[in-house]
This record gives C-alpha cells, structure tokens and sequence, in this order.
DNA sequence: TCATTGATGGTCT
DNA sequence: GACCATCAATGAG
C-alpha cells in the first residue's frame, strides 16, 4: 500500500485558478473509524473572493463564511437546499477568501453511491458540517498526489448555478478533465 | 432529451 | 420570509 502524502500548506497558498486546476486528478481522502475513502478530483470550481459577485465571500465576513475568511488548506463544508452538503478548499492567505468548490469525484475506494455533483461528493464521503473548518494538512481528510497521475486534457467552462452573479457569471472558472464520465453536466 | 417539481434547512435582511 | 454553488423522480414530446 502506497502511503499518500497530505499536500503541504504551500500548496492551497496560491492563486486560487492555479490550486483549481492542479487540483484535477488529485485524490481526497477521508478516513474515518479506520475506514479510508478516497476519490480523484474530477471537477472544481473557483471562487476567487469578496470581489467575485458568486463568492459566498461576496457578502462580506459572516458566521456562515468565516472559513473561507481564514488560512488556507481547510474545508468550508456549507449547507445547500436543506438536504446538501458542498466541500470546499480555502486558498491563499487569511482574508482573501478565495475558495476551490469540489464538485465531482471519481471514486477509488470506498465511496458510498456516486461522487458526481457536489452535494453527492460529501454524501458519498459521509462529511457533514461538523467537519467545516478542518484542516486539510492532517492525516483524516486531506488531499494527495497518487503514485500515478496520468495525463489530463482540462476543459473549462462557465460555472454553475450562479446566473445571478452578472458577468461574473461569464467567467471560465469551473474547470474539468475532459472526457470523464463522473463529471457533472458535461 | 428536456422541463418541472418536491424534499428540505441554514443564513441573511 | 426570500434565497440558494442541489438531486432524483416524474411526465411530456
């Protein structure tokens, strides 16, 4: 068994669109009651901060986004639609408040169901609010580089759900690995 | 294949 | 009380 590396901190403090698509092809892992789930990263969005009129962050420093406030490498876990969980990943320094949504996973090992929508990639991991804020630099949910990371042809497009949001709405920030059967509304 | 809808809850005004 | 970074099931074409 290959021991997987959680990515140092270094990693998530950088450009939010460079985390995003450096993040296609990772594999996130979630390990829980020596049970280890783990799913490669198929499909991310990026949320550049307060500026970016679809951030959550948009709406100034709340109880809700404080996470997204904070340093970079945790998971901002938020409730959507009553019955959803969405993961997130903080990047760059405190106060910036840029964040990479993890919307599709293709699952490796012990996924539960499919992996592929973002309310489907917390259900499938079991995570839940309790886990918002954690820190993605620890050995029970982290991210990692697998031994083999084959080549990756990136598509990026609009992001979803976020109409409201103007031009902002416009921008290619949602990124996913083309030709991949996990990714959510090819 | 596309459009509609029900389930369901936290957050902000 | 309105708004959501949703999913699955349904029914019409």
């Amino acid at each position: 068994m290959p021991s997987l590396q959680a990515l140092p901190r270094s990693f998530y403090d950088r450009d939010p669109v460079i985390v995003a698509e450096e993040l296609l092809g990772m594999h996130l892992v979630c390990r829980e009651e020596s049970l280890e789930r783990i799913g490669r990263i198929v499909e991310v969005e990026a949320y550049l901060g307060p500026h970016d009129k679809a951030a959550h962050s948009a709406r100034g420093r709340t109880r809700r986004t404080e996470v997204m406030f904070g340093p970079p490498g945790h998971a901002y876990i938020y409730v959507i639609y009553g019955m959803h969980c969405c993961l997130n990943v903080v990047t760059e320094k405190e106060g910036n408040a840029s964040a990479i949504l993890i919307r599709a996973l293709e699952p490796i090992q012990n996924l539960d169901g499919r992996g592929s929508g973002p309310g489907l990639v917390c259900r499938s991991l079991h995570l839940n609010r309790s886990w918002n804020g954690h820190d993605l630099v620890s050995d029970d949910l982290f991210i990692a580089e697998p031994d083999a990371r084959d080549a990756i042809r990136i598509i990026r497009r609009p992001r979803i759900g976020v109409d409201y949001a103007g031009s902002w709405a416009k921008r290619l920030l949602r990124f996913y690995i083309a030709e991949n059967e996990w990714v959510s509304r090819r």
